[in-house]
DNA sequence: TCCGGTTTATGAACCGGAAAAGCATTGTGC
DNA sequence: GCACAATGCTTTTCCGGTTCATAAACCGGA
């Protein structure tokens, strides 16, 4: 069972391949009536342009590339990733475009699978996420030549246009919300400290507890799992004076830092108050449901697509911020009294 | 920058084109002289072969190909196919082959990717997952002529290979174990009726259940989401007499259902005891930690990727089990004493 | 020196589609 | 009635590899 050609469709027509180009392409060259009864005749056997032969003279691979950069157990618990994904393929599918993903251990291997993709000619393009300081994959995506965007903060993504959320204005909330609630030792359990938006996030958590006159913010910093996450909250959890209030930077560490909590013997949200960053399931099906600030991630990661299609069409948007994410009240959180 | 090409190469080389693909190929028909020399050029120049150019004469497309079919919001949640593809990935770095990912919101959506990819020679096949009864994707893979593997039980998989692990084994290792501690009613959460694993456990279930004479064994169908998964706890710990343990078919329901029960006023694992299907981080960070049915997800990938990949060289390889998922006893199993 | 066989290299065709250039045929303006 | 343009289609070339047919160079043996 071969695979329709136009040049079978052109013999079937009795006309060139050329006109069937032009045909089935939408473009001027051919007589409506021809166009009608070669698009027919595509119909009929089935025929889809094969994308290698199409790459190969338009130069377009219709691929963009995904790489992530995290041991795959980390990425498992994490919605975040699928979510993101699913939204980037929202946007792709109009275009017809297709999503390359990689999964690597480190950025070593990112980088190597970005040379192989544009060397080979695999895709038109990268979604850069997780970004770190000085990170050399956008001085790579540069050097090659490649179209990127940075799907995080545009302090990091140099020349590439970002496309990000405004979290430090959200911790400011969650910090204001605490304060309000009375709580005067905030403590903070954040993410790889490596990645620039725990770093923006830990600048935020610092400036928002200063501003609110806040005693003590202790911030321990996790690889984003279960684990380490009950372990630092163990941690701050057993100093003294202890902290009224806990931010985690992820849902699982938060359930991980309620647990523990729980067997220490302090009620959440009477004893302890518990805000999750990034909502999920995860946070609504545990007791107390958890506090979450929470964005629409489908929606960045259409956002980031959309704005890497048009650097490939050869336009240079602006990076543009999401819609913030929002602080949705719970029951982990509650006024604290002394 | 443009990127090398072999008629770049070449002309450094002084040779012409057919010698310079003989070299880089290994393939004779040049001196290991000129081969060390054209390789050296290429290695130079960073030459990269063109998988378009590729594909176009030698027909494969060097990217596998994997469709996921659940809404978004379910898909998130399950670490499970995170894990999954990072064990597909594992397997085809090897052969430089990529993996085209993509999620769909239904099975005809499903089956026009299958369609478009095939056609526009995108994939050299597809794992196919998430098997119902009677699945047409199995007959559409078949009738393009399209190289594929199910990633499920064989029963559903009519001609194509099939890669799985023997879950009704364990399901009757697990009620074993419940009728060892004691417990006579034991219920189930199970996922989405449709699906072909959800059948083999349902049955298993039932099977397993009468051959340990135990009394009752209510089974509760949902879409694998915590809401449903609370909903059900909440349905089965109402009857009378209530079950006094529960089997879960994803970890978050088992959380779900988790905190239902202590909401409920029971304790587990005195009052009730939980079993969580696949286990994941999430399981051992909540209190207590659900004994859980665990299995190699990535090994499970790499399997089935590494069958795909020998079904495309055009080997007829047997479907082969994977080693049995094995049940992990935590802290919310216990003896039951009425 | 000639001959069959191997090694090493060349040139050209080919994969499937895009696009530029070429070429009749018809229509338009003056 | 003629120059000129638009239309509708064909021919040709190109993209970057692979591969086949061919041939030159070389080899040992007769």
């Amino acid at each position: 069972m071969k695979r329709p050609t136009i040049a079978d469709i052109a013999r079937r027509a009795g006309v060139s391949k050329g006109a069937v180009s032009y045909a089935l392409n939408g473009r001027p060259g051919v007589s409506e009536e021809t166009r009608a009864r070669i698009r027919a005749i595509a119909q009929e056997v089935g025929w889809r342009p094969n994308v290698a032969a199409r790459s190969l003279s338009g130069a377009r691979a219709d691929a963009i590339g995904l790489v992530l950069c995290r041991p795959a157990r980390f990425l498992g618990v994490e919605p975040f990733f699928m979510e993101l994904v699913s939204g980037v393929e929202d946007e792709l599918a109009a275009s017809s475009c297709a999503l390359m993903l990689q999964v690597v251990p480190d950025r070593q291997a990112e980088i190597a699978v970005y040379r192989r993709w544009w060397g080979e000619g695999r895709v038109d393009g990268a979604i850069l996420v997780d970004l770190c300081a000085a990170d050399p994959r956008v001085a790579e995506v540069e050097r090659l030549g490649m179209p990127a965007v940075v799907a995080g903060h545009p302090s990091g993504a140099g020349p590439l246009p970002a496309v990000w959320s405004d979290e430090a204005a959200v911790m400011g909330e969650v910090i204001e919300y605490l304060a309000a609630l009375g709580h005067r030792r905030v403590a903070r359990v954040a993410g790889l400290p490596a990645l620039l938006h725990t770093r923006i996030r830990d600048e935020a958590f610092a400036r928002g507890c200063a501003a609110a006159g806040l005693d003590g913010h202790p911030v321990a910093h996790t690889d984003y799992t279960g684990e380490e996450g009950a372990r630092a909250t163990r941690l701050l959890l057993s100093a003294r004076p202890r902290p009224t209030a806990i931010v985690y930077d992820n849902d699982i560490m938060a359930v991980a830092g309620l647990s523990v909590a729980q067997e220490m013997g302090l009620a959440v949200p009477a004893g302890l108050s518990i805000v999750a960053w990034d909502d999920s399931p995860l946070a609504q099906v545990v007791r107390p449901p958890l506090t979450a600030v929470t964005r629409d991630v489908p929606a960045y990661g259409a956002h980031a697509a959309r704005t890497l299609l048009r650097v490939i069409a050869g336009e240079r948007p602006d990076g543009a911020p999401e819609p913030p994410a929002r602080l949705l009240p719970r029951g982990s959180t509650a006024p604290f009294s002394s």
